[in-house]
DNA sequence: AAAATAAATAGGAAATGTTATCATTTAGAT
DNA sequence: ATCTAAATGATAACATTTCCTATTTATTTT
C-alpha cells in the first residue's frame, strides 16, 4: 500500500476522536482540509486501513457502520438509546475459547449507559 | 405486535436454514409463497423480529447483514475466505465481564474455515 | 353475526448508506 | 524523465431505511 493524503486524512480524523466516527462524519471532517475528495473515495480508504489493521470496524445493529483507531484487543459498548459507542478495555472482559483458526474476533455489548439510564430516573 | 402473514412468511424462511440468510435471500423464498411482498416489508420484518427477540441479527464486517432464528446464547464464526457463517455453542466459549447494564451482546469469531484452509493446502 | 372503527402493517417510491466500476491522475521505482 | 501500478473522483449499482397512502387485523358496536 502506498502514501496518499487523503488516506492520510481519512486515517487522522478517525485518530483524532473518541466518537467512534461512520463514513459520513470522516467525509465532512476530511472536506475541511480536501475539499474535493469523493465519498467513495472515504469508504474505500476506511475499508483499505480496516484491512491493514490501521483501524478496527465497529458494526453497530441497525445503524451505520463505525471506525476505531484503537487498535489493540477491546470491547465495545453501545447504548441502544443515544447510539453512543464507548470502549471497554480487556481487564473489564475474559473470554476463553477452544475454537481453531480464529484470527480475530469482535465483541459488543448492548445495553443502556449510565447518562440514559440516570433521564430515566427522573 | 400483531399477526401478519407476511411476517410469518419472512419469519419462516430463517427458521428453515441454518445458513443465516441476508435480507435479499430471505425476499427471495418469500416471493415463492407470497410474490408481491415488497422487500422493504421484508427489511421491516426483519428488523421488527429482531427486536422482538424471534431473530439475532449477525453483522458481518464488509458484508450484508444476516439473520438467525437460533436466539440461545452462542458465538458466530465468520468465514473471511468462502464468507460461511456458523454456529458455535457456548459450550466452547467462555465469557464474563463487570459491566453493568449490559443487555446482550454479540460475538463473532473472525478466521477460516476448515474447508477453505484444506483446499490451500493443496 | 355483520358492520363500523382504530391502529398496525403492507406496498411502493424516495432517501440514505455502501460498494463496484472505470477513465484519469499520482506515487514511487527505474 | 519515463514508466507502471495503485489511488482518485465521478458515477452507477446495490443495500438498507424512511415516508406516506392504502390495506388488513382485531376490537367494539349494532
Amino acid at each position: 500500500m502506498r502514501y496518499s493524503r487523503q488516506r492520510e486524512a481519512v486515517y487522522n480524523v478517525v485518530c483524532s476522536t473518541k466518537c467512534h466516527p461512520d463514513a459520513s462524519y470522516v467525509y465532512e471532517q476530511v472536506r475541511k482540509v480536501i475539499p474535493n475528495i469523493s465519498l467513495g473515495t472515504v469508504y474505500r480508504n476506511l475499508a483499505e486501513l480496516c484491512e491493514d489493521g490501521r483501524l478496527v470496524r465497529v458494526s453497530v445493529e441497525g445503524s451505520a457502520e463505525r471506525f476505531d483507531a484503537f487498535v489493540a484487543p477491546h470491547v465495545h459498548h453501545v447504548c441502544p438509546t443515544c447510539g453512543a459507542v464507548t470502549d471497554i478495555p480487556m481487564d473489564q472482559v475474559t473470554i476463553s475459547h477452544n475454537v481453531k483458526g480464529v484470527d480475530h474476533y469482535q465483541i459488543t455489548f448492548y445495553g443502556e449507559c449510565e447518562n440514559c439510564r440516570n433521564k430515566k430516573q427522573n
